[in-house]
DNA sequence: TTGTAAGCGTTATCAA
DNA sequence: TTGATAACGCTTACAA
């Protein structure tokens, strides 16, 4: 379509005209059917958009009437291609199944009211070649950077890819990344059991290498326990296959348990919520109630905790909180990378949120 | 760069080529570059990606070798500019803190195994007007298609954006959709609440309007109370505040109820897992154990189901499968709409998806 | 303040 | 089987 003409049109080009837009209802409206609507070159419809300051007022508003006579809909992909910049950020994730991804994906994705990246999302299920293939994927979009909760590709390796990156709550060598401050959650969680008063302190988790943040869990617990020399036991267990599994597994535990410590009031601290709340399901349907020989405390603040039989006390993660540091971090290494001589960071950045502890019923 | 020269490199070009495949890290390698590199022109080497077949296989080998050695990546965008494929499929998604959504997402993510179309993820939170602009923003990179969990924009507006959608659970007069077999739903938990020798029968919902799949469930219940000519009761109330709001409410039911019916044993369907959780936790607490004056079925089988102090028999949505038939279906009006004469339905297709009746401890 | 023209990295259409 | 050339829709020097 070409509108190139007068300014002043006959009627049979209106007809035309009309003819014309029914017609593009399918084809697309592009810079150059408003510069020939409007007699001005693509230049100046492009600066409209990205520096409207530079018209007349007069001609903004002549290229505003055109946009909407036109029915004009933008297209980034055009802008992307002459510009670069995506505006696509790459968010890789083991799964939504579990709430805390699923709720840091919630938050991640709001962040697009302050910073228009859009998001771009994979869940790899922790397989390695096919996370590999999805980064792959994602590069081929040009994405600008990328966030990282899949634990299962090294941080040395990620560096490689040579964008930026934010890692949560992962190993975090050679990346920048957002952790809670599992020190201070294992610590948190220690002092409330003894302020419980209780005699044995007992953390159930994996049995996790020291690079990972969670490690600082069982770290802050252990400290608190030498340090005012409480009896404590770490049990090392793996929690991460079947619900009917790990129901097995702990039932077995609390036997065990009530075997070595009969008298005992035992203040134990689990991994997450969801385990904290198979172990106060085993112990209720046990003795109908939580004894009070039992102290439990969990970890995450997930929805899990407050709904369960008695809310259970908790070491709650401030989700909303690591979202947006985790884009705030993001954004500057991707803006700074916009620039004409960049400086890359000279070590990555590791932010630290510290935990908030939420005192319920079982503490 | 320019490789073009002859077949056999001096050394000094070697050099050359050495020094410029180290600066390129930062660069990017195009079709360009490969195509001086082999001496073929460009739309031999987009053939090579396209249609390799019309490759003789020598050639096939050379361009392969250069894609090695160049250290080629793909930029998808281009070709996007081209070709007008984006293979992005936008979501539109009130929220992933409820584990429906969440694991609708996760489904739904999975099927790029199979069809191989990325997805752009908004959570719109149910507000009418950031969702259009979410729209607006997804049709600004070519989406394909777009899938709508979303209840808030009506299935006629979402149509006269004119591309392919499916929605899934939501209004869906103007659009193609996949929802559960509510009716059958509401069937079943009445079906199964009847088997226990329930004398009263119990839905407790929100006021739904006729237009939304889960009004079925309400549907199914009374006309299967009615078939039966069971005692039944519908009990309207919004359970879509706080936790414990809706606690609260919940628990002045339970009271009403057995000032009403003191002695008959009440059999209560559910709105969905969560309040079936809330619900029974009142009543342990209330009685220590689940009385056997009372059954109660829940719908969704999200986690809480099997997770809860009793494990609570619930009507299981098939979200698998609604996620794969969502994909199909939109699938198919993407594929057909890139045809030269695409042939728009007629009517939009909606499918239908049986529950899965899972009966656990409470009934 | 506005325009011209050359890209950006592919694909599509011819022609050879 | 291969190549030249023109799109695709926008941005960005550079010029006017």
């Amino acid at each position: 379509m070409d509108f190139r003409g007068p300014k002043c049109y006959p009627i049979d080009f209106c007809i035309y005209f009309c003819y014309t837009l029914c017609m593009m209802k399918s084809k697309k409206v592009t810079f150059a059917d408003i510069a020939a609507y409007t007699n001005f070159s693509k230049t100046t419809i492009s600066r409209y958009f990205n520096n409207p300051d530079s018209l007349t007022l007069e001609n903004q508003q002549k290229i505003a009437d055109a946009l909407v006579a036109l029915d004009y809909k933008e297209n980034k992909v055009g802008r992307i291609l002459a510009s670069g910049k995506t505006e696509f950020v790459g968010i890789l994730i083991p799964n939504l199944y579990m709430h805390y991804y699923a709720e840091m994906l919630n938050q991640i994705l709001a962040t697009y009211e302050t910073y228009g990246y859009k998001f771009l999302v994979f869940a790899g299920h922790e397989k390695k070649d096919v996370e590999r293939k999805y980064i792959e994927e994602l590069l081929a979009y040009n994405i600008e950077g990328m966030i990282v909760l899949s634990p299962t590709i090294s941080s040395e390796e990620l560096a490689a890819y040579n964008i930026p990156i934010v890692g949560i709550e992962r190993e975090d060598r050679c990346i920048c990344s957002v952790n809670t401050d599992n020190y201070m959650g294992g610590v948190q969680a220690a002092s409330l059991l003894k302020k419980c008063g209780c005699d044995i302190f007992i953390h159930i988790n994996a049995d996790l290498s020291k690079g990972v943040p969670a490690y600082g869990r069982i770290q802050g617990f252990v400290d608190i326990c030498e340090e005012y020399h409480l009896l404590h036991e770490l049990i090392f267990t793996d929690l991460s296959s079947s619900f009917e599994e790990n129901r097995t597994k702990l039932f077995q535990i609390v036997e065990n348990l009530e075997e070595k410590y009969p008298l005992k009031k035992k203040g134990i601290f689990m991994p997450n919520d969801t385990h904290a709340n198979v172990l106060l399901n085993i112990l209720i349907q046990k003795y109908g109630e939580l004894p009070s020989t039992y102290r439990i405390v969990g970890f995450d603040n997930s929805p899990i905790s407050s709904e369960a039989v008695i809310p259970t006390s908790t070491v709650g993660q401030q989700i909303p909180v690591i979202a947006r540091e985790a884009m705030e971090l993001l954004s500057m290494q991707m803006t700074e990378r916009k620039k004409r001589k960049p400086t890359p960071l000279a070590e990555p950045i590791h932010k630290i949120i510290p935990p908030v502890l939420i005192c319920r019923e079982t503490t």
